[in-house]
Order: structure tokens, then sequence, then C-alpha cells
DNA sequence: ATGGCTCTGTTCCAGAGA
């Protein structure tokens, strides 16, 4: 079962990337962000067409977040983030799809540090860390995956000295994100991968795709029943290379079918 | 330190993103 995220930066201007990488990839879930339209704008007839259910939560002009699934409709369970009745900024869903319970979440940037984005984003972390606790000792698998705007370790960065203050890289965002790995999630690409250089977003400025100056900033955090399942994770980076590309690559996941699982014990 | 690039919308610039 393959599950991926990409934030597409807007799904209007990226539909027929999106279509393509579906078509190409065909993941069996994939947790999209930065749809940047209305519930009403969600291309859904194009994307069922190409084989996949949706549910989404689009707002006006930014953030919007949206889960699809192949060959089925995934079961939402939760529309938002808890733990704040002010925050209307469209960043968290989640559903089940075939026994996993898949969060698709997208953090804010928190540019610039300090400021109120920047205390928005910390809270909506402390609140995100509050919401998965329970989640963590679930006998199902569950797979946090989104835009996280986090900048992990050193490694992750093609130049740590110029994001030193950056909302991505300071130490706060970082402790928090540090502290549900050291909860017990799984950051997946980075545990089979421990010392390969992987990023997932190059910004449009300055040629630093050509350049690969890249961040891992897209995660898909694992709990320990989805961790036992853990096959295979990587990065789509050739979709970054397209005409007009969205800043993010896809990043994905690939976890054994239950019964794989219990074969194997 | 600045600006570079790409998206959106009460558009022909400004705000946000990262």
């Amino acid at each position: 079962m393959r599950i991926a995220t990409f934030n597409v930066n807007s799904i209007k201007a990226r539909l027929p990337a999106l279509l393509q990488w579906l078509e190409e990839t065909r993941p069996d879930v994939a947790c999209l962000q930065e749809l940047k339209c209305l519930d009403a704008d969600f291309p859904a007839a194009a994307l069922e067409a190409a084989g996949y259910g949706a549910i989404w939560q689009g707002q006006k002009s930014w953030n919007g977040v949206a889960i699809l699934a192949r060959d089925t409709a995934p079961v939402e369970v939760r529309r938002g983030l808890p733990g704040d009745a002010e925050d209307t900024q469209s960043r968290y869903l989640e559903a089940a799809v075939d026994g996993v319970l898949v969060a698709c979440l997208y953090l804010p940037n928190g540019n610039p540090a300090p400021g109120p984005k920047f205390d928005y984003k910390l809270g909506w972390m402390t609140r995100l860390a509050r919401h998965v606790a329970p989640l963590l000792a679930q006998p199902a698998p569950v797979v946090l995956a989104g835009d996280w705007n986090v900048i992990p370790t050193e490694a992750d960065v093609y130049k740590p000295a110029s994001w030193v203050g950056d909302a991505l890289f300071r130490p706060e965002p970082r402790a928090a994100f540090a502290a549900l790995v050291e909860a017990g999630w799984t950051d997946a690409l980075r545990h089979l991968h421990p010392d390969a250089t992987i990023y997932t977003f190059w910004d449009y400025m300055r040629q630093r795709w050509q350049r690969d100056a890249g961040l891992r900033i897209d995660h898909l955090l694992l709990n320990p029943a989805a961790a036992r399942r853990l096959q295979a994770a990587g990065v789509d980076r050739e979709v970054r290379g397209r005409e007009r590309p969205s800043d993010h690559a896809p990043t994905w996941v690939e976890l054994s079918a239950a019964a794989a699982e219990s074969r194997s014990r």
C-alpha cells in the first residue's frame, strides 16, 4: 500500500501535473496540501475519472487539504485540528482507508519569526502533539503525512547557515518535531535512508532546483503498527523538474499488507 | 541585506509562500 503526500501549490494550476503523477505512480492514498481553492472548485470529477475518491477541506486563496484514495472513498474521521475554536485555516483532515488511519496536514509556515505567525505555528504543533498522542499506541497503522514546514536537522537543508532564524529551521519547531520522533513516531524517509541527502522542496527562486538547493520538509510519520509494515520510502523528484511544477515533490511510503505482516510473524 | 519566482483575487499590484 503506497501512501503519498504532495503539496500541489494550487490544485487548479496543477491539475494536469497531478493527474499525470497519479497515472504514473498510482498511489493508494494521496494527501494533498495547498489546494488554494474553495470547496466548490475542487476538481472531484476529474479525480473520480482518474480512479480516485476524495475528501477535501478548501478555503479561498490559501491552504486547503485533501485525501485521495484509489478505487474507494476515504472514510472521513476528522476535519480540522482540535484545540482552537478560533482557527479557521484549512490545514488538517483525517481519513480511514483500508484499515489505515491517514492524517493529511499542512503545518503553518510561521515566518516571520518571531511574530504572531510563528506563535500560530508553535501553537499548532502543540495541538498536533496533543491530538496524535493517543494514536501512537493504536493497533491500527497510523500515518501522519503532509507538508510539515519543518527542516528536522542540518542534514535536511542544502546550506544550514542560510536558514538559521527561519521559521522552518528554528530550534522550537525542530524540537517539537524531534519530540514526536522521540515519543515513538518514525520519520519514514530518514529511518530507511539515514545517510542520504533527501529533499522534497526547491524554491522557485534563485535556480534552487537547477542547483539542487532543497529542503526536506514533507514528512510521513508512522506509529509503531505502521512502522512494522514499512517496506520503502522515497521522493518522486522528477515531478519537480517538469513544466509548471509545484515547488514540492511527491513523497511516499510503501507499507506491506496486513495479511503479509501476520504471515511474517 | 536585498531580491529572485509563482500562485491568488474585490487583479494590472499586493500578499503569501518557504
